[in-house]
DNA sequence: GTGAAAGCGCTAACAA
DNA sequence: TTGTTAGCGCTTTCAC
């Protein structure tokens, strides 16, 4: 392994001196730059990351805590902040914690992350108060994704405000029976958007003078499975609702099924309408309040690597909540409830 | 920040015996260790990673190169490879090519990867001679996964045979125009597994007696889309084919989309296998051929640790070819041709 | 513009 | 069993 002695003793110059030149530094004339870059190029020199960590007092590495990597939802916020961190060559940890209490302990309230990185991602879930506590004390930014928590800097959409859209357009179509399906509002990962997914499904409804059902709101634990089971249990009684908006498209995925196996037609007897904008959302022509999910990743990292560079420069710096715009996207899964129809 | 020299200075030892302690080493009295953890947990100290690796000359840090992230296949993977890598310690940095040449050229032909790793993942990806090279030259334990590359170690399924079972069981139905649809054999991302599990389709279809139709060979270009388009092409004709054997159920779950458009019913009108288990071919009732995703990344990832510690403590190894065990799993979407039903 | 020297926070020989 | 002393491979003052 070359390190920058060799580099260093094969132009007879200083380790200082080679160190400038390769980092672009000023205070270097462009001849000794040159002579050092053409033999750090012959002689194959790469720095050691590991010793410029040390000797820089930066990791130049973020970690970023995903609850289920599998998921579309996740793997593409993912995407995004791998995206802009290795075109910002920063380095990305990957912690995922699979739905595990143990993993998650692991990650937030033991030193895993202490000197390790310099800033942290953490996705959808809410932190506890102690969580927030031992991520204070890091001392470093960190940036949730998808999670509303109060103070710190959060890349989201307005889940009331998807939800509401979402009711919003069932109710344009003559609506009145509305159910939701969504997923636990707390437990072992806790998440913040279905809650507040909920109540705009809540409060659209009541705003246009209609009663939400309770009898019709369903856990489907943003499953395709969850979906079809919550499905299953609203359809397939009498006084079935008209109209089904899942919290997220992969539970209305799952009511489609339920939909179909209990020979409903979409939309004629029965319209769907989810929420993210999946991937396989236009394979099944679903209705949906589209959320720009790589695009959260990538602000997110942005967000992270600007704290950094203000801590850097000695700027102050604040945590930005950033809201991003969610948009209706009308499909086939959507129409006129029965005994309604033009 | 706490470092080991407070917590020596704390108990009035030498850091070297706290170094020892903390780690657990032999040479130490339980009194003198009791102590030291005692003061370390009371100061919050924690080691510095950084420095760890730089005095240890060990990075405890594994690469996973990712050609898509979002996609299925590749995030169970790197959900097996993290379960391991996280509970023995090491971190896991992760890299996505998101189908990028830039992006894997950075990866392989630059020093991006020197001095940062212990050891390399390489998801599906057919190495050209020229990176092969520079892995060589890393001079740590590289491990394949999904992609046959002689003389390096890699875990995989035997394609030919998983194409072989699904194709099989077509003609054990009945079927003799079966088509296929694959993916580029060759090209920006250039993976293994797609010639593999195309010559395992003809060569089934040839030692039945059967002659493969070029004309009932597509690019489904391993996405849904494609699968769709291919399955269009495919169905849209009077001669259509009776089975369909898709070599991902990405595509498979294309084709049957297809078929619905076209008003064929499956499996009377048409069968329909695909490769992977996906977690939503249980949803589509695909009759599928199931391989171990996870288990791959968990895989790989205990044989990198392996070659790490077989390495440590001086003893040869040698790259082991893993292949993991497929099997057909039927589900709906299979049947007699039409015309043979019973 | 360049070099000498002192760290960065640990580990690991080697002594004691 | 414990301490002393060098590093690990860089960056960063501070001189010159």
């Amino acid at each position: 392994m070359t390190g920058i002695k060799d580099v260093a003793r094969e132009v007879e110059m200083s380790t200082a001196t080679v160190s400038r030149a390769l980092r672009g530094l000023p205070g270097v004339t462009e001849e000794t730059r040159a002579i050092v870059l053409e033999a750090a190029l012959r002689l194959g020199y790469a720095p050691s990351p590991t010793a410029v960590r040390l000797a820089s007092g930066q990791t130049r590495t973020v970690a970023v805590v995903v609850p289920y990597v599998t998921r579309w939802f996740f793997s593409s916020v993912v995407h995004g902040a791998e995206e802009v961190l290795s075109g910002r060559d920063y380095d990305l940890l990957l912690y995922n914690l699979a739905g595990s209490t143990a993993a998650r302990h692991r990650v937030f309230d033991t030193d895993l992350l202490t000197k390790r990185v310099d800033a942290v991602l953490v996705l959808s879930l809410r932190p506890t108060t102690d969580e927030l506590a031992r991520l204070d004390r890091l001392a470093r930014p960190v940036t949730f994704v998808g999670a509303d928590v109060p103070g710190w800097a959060t890349v989201r959409i307005d889940d009331r405000a998807a939800a509401r859209s979402a009711i919003q357009h069932l109710i344009d179509l003559g609506h009145q029976r509305v159910a939701y399906v969504g997923g636990a509002t707390e437990g072992v990962l806790d998440f913040s958007a279905p809650a507040d997914r909920l109540s705009g499904f809540r409060d659209t409804l009541l705003d246009a003078g209609l009663t939400p059902d309770p009898t019709l709101e369903r856990d489907g634990s943003f499953t395709i499975a969850g979906g079809t089971a919550a499905g299953r249990s609203l359809l397939d009684r009498p006084d079935r609702p008209t109209a089904v908006f899942a919290a997220s498209d992969e539970m209305a995925f799952g009511v489609l099924r339920a939909a179909r196996d209990l020979g409903l037609r979409v939309p004629e007897d029965l319209s769907v309408v989810g929420v993210d904008d999946h991937e396989l959302a236009d394979f099944f022509d679903l209705t949906t309040v589209a959320q720009p999910v790589q695009e959260q990743g990538r602000v997110a990292a942005q967000q992270v690597l600007a704290a950094l560079g203000a801590k850097a420069s000695g700027e102050n710096w604040q945590p930005r909540q950033v809201i991003l715009e969610t948009r209706l996207v009308g499909r086939g899964t959507t129409g006129p409830p029965p005994g309604r129809r033009a």
